[in-house]
DNA sequence: ATATTTACTTACCAATCGGTACATTAATTA
DNA sequence: TAATTAATGTACCGATTGGTAAGTAAATAT
């Protein structure tokens, strides 16, 4: 609809593209966390001077979050698809599988960027911080919730602890985040996937 | 031997004491990480100026490392002696309890140094991320020591995978670190714990 | 008492941080 | 062609970053 060729804005046109702009902040954002990601890298992997940026996206902590929804939408959309799976135990199986390649995935940074964006920080990025916990509880509660539907189909035992089982779930998942980052390799992890899923009830 | 009282050294006697001051150094960048802790920070949370922290611990980055052998005999010290546990199970029995315990204790930081110390960051701490890395590694490689002596000593089957083990052990460990962080209480993980112990061959 | 040694305090350094004012360029409208 | 609009490039802002030079204070040795 508003796409640059129909509008015929009056002003002198963009020089960036602005998907592939937040594509990019979103990768710098993924590798080195918010704090680490300056605005002098992020201007050159964006091809963008800073007024540019700041006139498209806001400030810093605004780019960043439009760049985690962008993951969010994007890598990460996997994780909607996986608890869609018919079984808790196929929705456990898919969605640490699907995790495992794309944190160790070779075009894209490693680990999770909700789990490593602000994991720790200074004060002025608790904001950003808060945001990301409240992300990954989320995660966590939709786990849950695709749990106690399991339960309720008697797809689990009446006894599951839904909540233990989902905290159980994205620990094994953030793990995950930490070792990929730290160089584990898709097969290390596949091979441990293995091991939970072989432990699974 | 070299105490302040037996020595009677020469000049002005320093008015900070050497092991007070590396604990709270410890504690701010156990709780903010590396790069979130600055040196005004340091500054006052050690009750020094900023020379003679240098004096006495050298730049930031070596400060960090001698906070980090503090953590590690310190507050981690537990994960050398949960290793000498007689049998692999009890290993990981206690490593992950005693774990949960000191990572969602009141009186410090949540989550482990270790692994939010530097987990994403700018490029001028890479060296920082990478010795952390390093500790991760090692923590990992005792795990599968451990285990190749529990497979000698017939306390795990002859076809385990020890390092996968040592592995799955770790991600949960880091994995709980993450969730501590982010607010899980104490029963929350202590929990999950009993759900990995369960499964636990 | 003087010299020496050591640590402290103050003040500063260049570099970088996130953020912005301002003038310029390139398009459309009149 | 002149006016308007929007995005650009440059140059700057105060604050903070890690790190240090230089002078002062407090102890011991001579």
């Amino acid at each position: 609809m508003n796409s640059a060729q129909n509008a015929k804005r009056r002003g002198r046109p963009p020089a960036f593209n602005h998907d592939d702009a937040l594509e990019k902040a979103m990768q710098a954002f993924w590798e080195h966390g918010y704090e680490g990601t300056s605005m002098a890298v992020l201007m050159e992997t964006m091809g963008m001077n800073k007024p540019s940026i700041y006139a498209a996206f806001g400030n810093k902590e605004a780019l960043f979050r439009k760049a985690l929804q962008k993951y969010v939408s994007g890598p990460s959309a996997f994780v909607k698809d996986a608890v869609s799976e018919p079984t808790a135990r196929q929705v456990v199986s898919v969605l640490l599988t699907k995790a495992v390649e794309l944190l160790t995935a070779q075009n894209t940074p490693r680990g999770c960027m909700i789990v490593q964006g602000a994991l720790s920080c200074g004060p002025e990025s608790e904001h950003i911080q808060q945001e990301l916990i409240c992300y990954r509880s989320n995660f966590e509660g939709s786990l849950k919730e695709r749990f106690d539907l399991a339960k309720a189909n008697s797809d689990l035992p009446k006894d599951a602890n839904t909540a233990t089982l989902a905290k159980y779930v994205a620990i094994i998942h953030q793990g995950i985040s930490v070792q990929a980052t730290s160089g584990a390799t898709k097969n290390d992890l596949m091979a441990v996937i293995d091991v939970v899923m072989k432990n699974w009830q």
